[in-house]
DNA sequence: GCACAAGCGGAGACTTGTTCTCCACTTCTT
DNA sequence: AAGAAGTGGAGAACAAGTCTCCGCTTGTGC
């Protein structure tokens, strides 16, 4: 484990960037699963460097997406700072689906798994009110049914999430067509909803789909 | 393997029946990934005993799960006997989520880790006709908006199983909710949308419910 | 340039968790 | 009572990961 702060020699410093992008790359698209090793490999390193660097997997996850908390918080202010509640909740909604949908380790690091460690309290008590706001504002507007919560927003990640895991290498963006159906149902009066916007995948991509569908660990 | 069809003795043929009720449970309450020593232990006998008699647990699963093909295609059936074509497709979706809650191993099955096995397909095509004609009818009746289509069926049931997994054991029958959310943005015309049934889960809760959510596997 | 602390690579020890084998022993069956 | 059938479970074989160790290489300061 490095602890000192003491600069780090030229080609150590080098070694430790190439680590971090090589993990950025392979936790976006694999999730949080990958094997410090296949880290090392990809960034061309030697495994020992990897460990001495980080000390652990653990650290590196930290190290990595310490920097992107405030991107995610970012994406709710935005969010608000629409002027149409309705517009506000619908991007706020398909802004953080579609990060998600790009960096698999993000949505990891986001849905929890691991609740108790401090990365993810620091996000989900930044985002609370935010989030809360969001609904909050759409509700009193009329647009969003009351007896939606704010509580119910993981589950909109997750159900979309799943959708996005099974299907984004047959179907990319696929998730927009259900949440588009989500969003039908989470409104309030207002006008008719538009149709399903990407349309069902066909009976071949549905069976390529549903044969690398993966149960949930453990 | 066993191959021969002769009658076994009666102390093998009553260790066969713990072997399969054991699975069956386990199965059903951890998913399809249990070991066969973990069925072995539960069922009370010798790893070697669980080996002999089903060669492989490929070879046990498919025993399992063979008799219950019957029993999912009948829930299709059963909805369709229904007079109100909207009511069927509800009460569709209903009984083969809660099917699915129940059991984590059939879930796997049906939503096919592992498509290429016979087991799926079997279940597979006497399923899609069934599904087929509950959507056109529910259509016709003007009832279920035009857009919708039965390929999107295996992803309301991928949305809500990843509810189920996340939440049952915190807030059982939590699926139930967002069912009845995704429900209302299937809905064509008709009468308003009735109230979001179980309401959402408290923060502490939601804490509980991401404090062990997992991603899927690989 | 040279000395040497800092850093490196990656084989392999270790861990954890499976699947599956083997065979001395026990139990049914006739 | 004999012998065929069946049993249990230690442990071999494998898989996939984490992390250590140490002989060799390289950047840096003088």
């Amino acid at each position: 484990m490095q602890i000192t702060d003491r600069p780090l020699r030229a080609d150590a410093e080098r070694n430790r960037r190439l680590l971090l992008d090589a993990a950025r790359a392979l936790f976006a698209e694999r999730g949080l699963g990958v094997s410090l090793d296949d880290i090392a490999e990809r960034a061309g390193v030697g495994v020992g460097t990897a460990y001495r660097r980080f000390g652990s997997r653990e650290a590196l996850i930290d190290a990595l997406f310490e920097e992107r908390v405030e991107e995610v918080l970012g994406l709710a202010r935005e969010a608000l700072a629409r002027e149409d509640p309705w517009a506000a909740l619908k991007s706020f909604l398909e802004s953080s689906i579609a990060l998600q949908a790009a960096d698999r380790g993000l949505k990891e690091v986001l849905l929890g798994a691991d609740g108790r460690h401090a990365r993810v309290t620091r996000i989900r008590d930044g985002m609370r009110p935010l989030v809360g706001q969001i609904f909050v504002r759409a509700q009193e507007a009329g647009v969003l049914r009351a007896d939606f919560a704010p509580q119910d927003m993981p589950f909109l990640q997750m159900m979309l999430g799943s959708v996005v895991d099974a299907s984004e290498s047959v179907a990319p963006g696929l998730w927009r067509r259900y949440l588009a159906l989500l969003l039908d149902g989470m409104r309030a009066g207002g006008p008719a909803p538009g149709p399903l916007d990407p349309p069902p995948v066909d009976w071949g991509q549905l069976t390529d789909v549903l044969a690398c569908w993966r149960p949930p660990r453990r």
